[in-house]
RNA sequence: GCAAGCGUGGCGGAAUUGGCAGACGCGCGGGAUUUAGAUUCCCGUGGGGCAACCCGUGGGGGUUCGAUUCCCCCCGCUUGCACCA
């Protein structure tokens, strides 16, 4: 009887789900009993494709820690759900004419059977979908929360709108005037959006990085979003040159934002940005027309052309002058696209000596370049005429400042503007409000109305969930409305208590909404009454382990760790941080097989013949490079085929073993070919292939010694490299011990029942059913984990290398406990190393304890 | 351009308070079992050399008795950011 994975894995998945053996309990005096461990999976957006062999990667992790942290005694929460709101479903359901509901449970049906049959121990009970109206009501629920915190409003802002995708994006979507996930382009509109004041957050959320186990690059990412400065913002005053004055330009000042202060004795011009209100209001007549020409250009340019024409800096001059407080000259106000609207006040004052960009500016538009700052030492690299001197160091020509270092140059500088009334010091962040609305019909409504007498009005609780109404079709409506805006007035219109009639938000949320909060709702999904239960929140909280891909790194951890805090700050989660350690897994990549002309080829079409890959139709010899799964290259490998071939126990060995989980590594069908070796041979151990029965090896005796000390050795190294997620050791660990087993005349039960414990969290099933055969009682999953024992670890005897003048010459062999002088003399004492120190004394003898001895002569 | 990370056999990778480079797996070679193939088991497998030996962790330099590991310079790849004043 072979190793059979097909009928081995179903039967032991049905004999978890019938003992409940993953359930976690819900009520607290039960909890209490042991310690807990919360270990997530960033849950995945159910698309059509259905799962591929990158999925399951982080889920494999997680899943053998949690049953390895179960064995250990602790009550595990792993739990799987569904990001189920979102863009693919609805554009599916305009093609089919289906429901987006309808297709998204077809796809979560899928993802919910593949996943199924990998072994994962979720506790599908609390099985989560961002799309049930029992998830969105909560969803909903803590939008009102925001918005009683005056966190959430609405407001006519410039957004970034995609024309492909009719809808709006969040800044945090669009990277290079594009939407991130699909490339289509963004544009500026101005549109009547929901917003979410995350700025308020913005000093909390960089410092509250401090305390999390989290990549440190993850981090660095988030504090770069956020993007912390310190400056001042400095009022200049306008001077009107011109004749014909603008009635408000008369006493007319902007304030800039510098982070240079100390450099304010050489600003020789203010630049202000194309969207400035200024602009209007103080260009000259004789410059009305460029700078119309010019606003209205830089305001038709999409983001990307205004970041890609950005090399060429361009500008046009108002006629109106500022004078700069500390020199009292006179500077040109100039209007220029390389200042941004959205940063700051919107409004610079240019020090072309010692910033770049101004520097190029004002060289290519010959305007004045002062040198305020020098070297701390020596002279300048090259003189501000040529090159902007960015680095800090004293500063000169600067009145007061002079001969002061940059740094309490700044300080000396903001105390005076703060002392004579110029302006204040001022903290500033990139962040910005987020855009919370989408003009979607896939994803939550908002609950909330608009009166007809023109006020927002917020729904109260109990009217929850704002369900999805039904419309014809999943499309604008011929006035531009969201479809919602096809609902019927059943649903649209709405008679408030106090008799009013109100109409409801036609915009829905984004896709982030649901997944902000859902590690909380696993915590009691089941709960009507409430989102969570705040004796489980107290008792789950926080997350101890997540596991997911780098790309969220800013987007749904920003998102989530700000609802968190907000949550917080409202008493309903008890941890300032939703996730104490995080962990990005490295993307799976694939081969791909392309002919002369770019065709690829899947790898049902292609054949392998001497290490080349040759195309089965025509046989000409193809190109293999490792990319990216995906459709279009052919090279999407599916885990149901693999387990159709090797089995769920094969496949999750191979998604760990293949290289450290935070690598990105190719799949190779070879690989898993030998894990699948591995797993038959342990297999072989027990059950004799001929009869089915046990081994004739199988003996009830003690273990040899050097057997029952690879055991301990073995045990001590999974448990370790487990918890220290080094999964690929762990594994590698297991199998030296099952080839030693293989080559052991007798093997006793004992040790094979140990040994089949420590393989359950990775081969579960494998597990199961050896430990069955082998007399087990009850689930393997649920033994407690067997415990190495610290001195059987440790060898009798020790092999040391043997240096002579640091080159490897011999090896010796000592007891475990021989003292440096022992293995010095033993070292000595080889004719080989006598050999080699060529008759010279030893001058120096190093004896490295367990390692090695080098004799240096 | 800026920042971070990485670079080890034919391939995935192992080894880090500086101490035997290449664990484990794939692939490959040889042998045993088999009518044969598949499977399985055993042996070998960084490169060069008949050998003694020599060389070898992207390249060059340095520190050290000893460097894949630490320092400096360079090359290559990956990721993130990119007019944020």
């Amino acid at each position: 009887m072979r190793y059979d994975p097909s009928t081995i894995e179903p039967k032991w998945q049905n004999a978890w789900d019938e003992a409940k053996a993953f359930k976690t309990p819900n009520d607290l005096v039960t909890l209490k009993t042991r310690p807990k461990f919360y270990v997530l999976d960033m849950f995945p957006y159910p698309s059509g494709a259905g799962l591929h062999v990158g999925h399951p990667e982080g889920y494999t992790a997680t899943d053998v820690l949690a049953r390895l942290k179960r064995m250990q005694g602790h009550w595990v929460l792993h739990p799987m759900g569904w990001d189920a709101f979102g863009l693919p479903a609805e554009r599916a359901a305009m093609r089919e004419g289906v429901h987006p509901a309808i297709i998204t449970k077809r796809n979560v049906d899928n993802f919910r059977r593949q996943i199924k049959r990998l072994g994962f121990s979720y506790d599908w009970e609390r099985e989560v979908d961002t799309s049930s109206p029992d998830y969105y009501r909560w969803t909903q629920w803590i939008f009102l929360k925001l918005y009683d915190k005056g966190l959430a409003y609405l407001a006519e802002v410039p957004v970034n709108w995609c024309p492909a995708l009719g809808t709006v994006l969040a800044n945090e979507e669009v990277k290079d005037g594009k939407y991130v996930e699909t490339g289509d382009v963004v544009e500026r509109r101005t549109m009547k959006q929901w917003m979410l004041k995350i700025p308020v957050y913005a000093q909390r959320l960089i410092d509250d990085l401090e305390g999390l186990d989290w990549p440190e690059g993850v981090k660095e990412m988030q504090r770069n979003w956020i993007g912390r400065s310190e400056g001042a913002e400095i009022d200049f005053r306008v001077v009107v040159a011109h004749d014909l004055k603008h009635p408000s330009a008369q006493d007319a000042k902007f304030r800039v934002f510098t982070t240079r202060p100390d450099t304010l004795f050489g600003a020789t011009y203010c630049v202000l940005a194309p969207e400035h209100p200024l602009v209007d209001v103080i260009t000259a007549p004789s410059h009305q027309a460029a700078v119309a020409a010019y606003v209205s250009a830089a305001k038709q340019k999409t983001d990307l052309a205004r970041t890609d024409l950005a090399k060429e800096k361009t500008g046009v001059f108002t006629g109106a002058y500022a004078v700069n407080p500390a020199t009292e000259q006179k500077i040109p106000i100039w209007v220029a696209d390389y200042v941004l609207s959205t940063y700051g006040t919107g409004a610079i004052m240019a020090v072309p000596g010692h910033d770049e960009r101004d520097h190029e500016f004002a060289r290519a538009l010959t305007l004045p370049i002062v040198q305020v700052v020098k070297p701390l030492e020596g002279d300048l690299p090259k003189p501000v005429e040529d090159a902007a001197f960015v680095e800090e160091g004293l500063a000169c020509n600067s009145g007061f400042l002079d001969a002061l270092t940059t740094a309490e140059a700044k300080k000396r500088m903001i105390d005076h503007v703060e002392n004579v009334g110029w302006g204040s010091r001022r903290v500033q962040y990139k962040l910005r409000d987020w855009l919370f609305s989408r003009q979607r019909y896939w994803g939550e409504p908002f609950p909330i109305v608009h009166t007809d007498d023109g006020e927002i009005v917020a729904l109260p609780e109990d009217q929850l969930p704002v369900t999805l109404p039904a419309v014809d079709e999943y499309k604008p409506t011929g006035d531009g409305k969201p479809p919602l805006g096809r609902a019927s007035p059943d649903w649209g219109r709405v008679r408030l208590p106090d008799g009013r009639m109100a109409t409801r938000e036609l915009n829905t949320m984004p896709q982030w909404a649901g997944s902000c909060w859902y590690y909380l709702r696993y915590l009691d999904a089941r709960n009507t009454e409430r989102a969570w239960d705040a004796e489980l929140e107290k008792y789950w909280m926080p997350v101890d382990l997540y596991v997911g891909g780098v790309e969220h790194a800013v987007l749904h951890l920003l998102y989530a760790r700000f609802w968190h805090k907000v949550l917080f700050d409202c008493g309903l989660v008890s941890t300032k941080e939703p996730f104490h350690k995080l962990f990005n897994q490295g993307m799976i990549l694939a081969y791909s097989f392309q002919d002369a002309k770019g065709k690829y080829y899947g790898y049902d079409d292609v054949e392998e013949r001497d290490g080349k890959t040759f195309a089965k139709s025509s046989g000409e010899e193809l190109k293999s490079q490792i990319e990216k799964m995906s459709k279009s290259k052919y090279n999407v490998v599916n885990p149901d085929d693999v387990i159709r071939d090797y089995g769920a126990d094969a496949l999750r060995l191979y998604e760990l073993f293949m290289g450290p989980l935070e690598q990105v590594k190719p799949w190779q069908m070879a690989g898993v070919e030998g894990v699948s070796r591995f797993l038959a041979r342990t297999w072989r151990l027990v059950v004799d292939e001929e009869s089915g029965a046990l081994s004739n090896r199988v003996a009830d005796e003690a273990a040899a010694p050097d057997l029952e000390k690879a055991l301990h050795k073995t045990l001590k190294k999974v448990k370790e490299d487990t918890a220290g997620l080094r999964f690929n050791t762990a594994i590698s660990q297991m199998m030296s011990f099952v080839n030693e087993c293989t080559q052991a005349k007798a093997l006793p039960r004992a040790l094979l029942k140990t040994f089949t414990l420590a393989l359950s969290p990775y081969a579960p099933h494998l597990a199961e059913e050896l430990w069955q055969r082998l007399g087990g009682q009850g689930l393997a999953c649920q033994q407690p984990w067997p415990a190495h024992d610290e001195t059987l670890c440790v060898d009798d005897t020790l092999t040391l290398g043997v240096q002579v003048n640091g080159k490897r010459r011999d090896e010796i062999t000592v007891a475990a406990n021989a003292d440096d002088d022992a293995c010095k003399a033993a070292a000595l004492a080889s004719a080989t190393v006598q050999k080699f120190m060529e008759g010279k004394p030893a001058k120096k003898v190093i004896v490295v304890k367990g390692r090695l001895v080098n004799i240096v002569v």
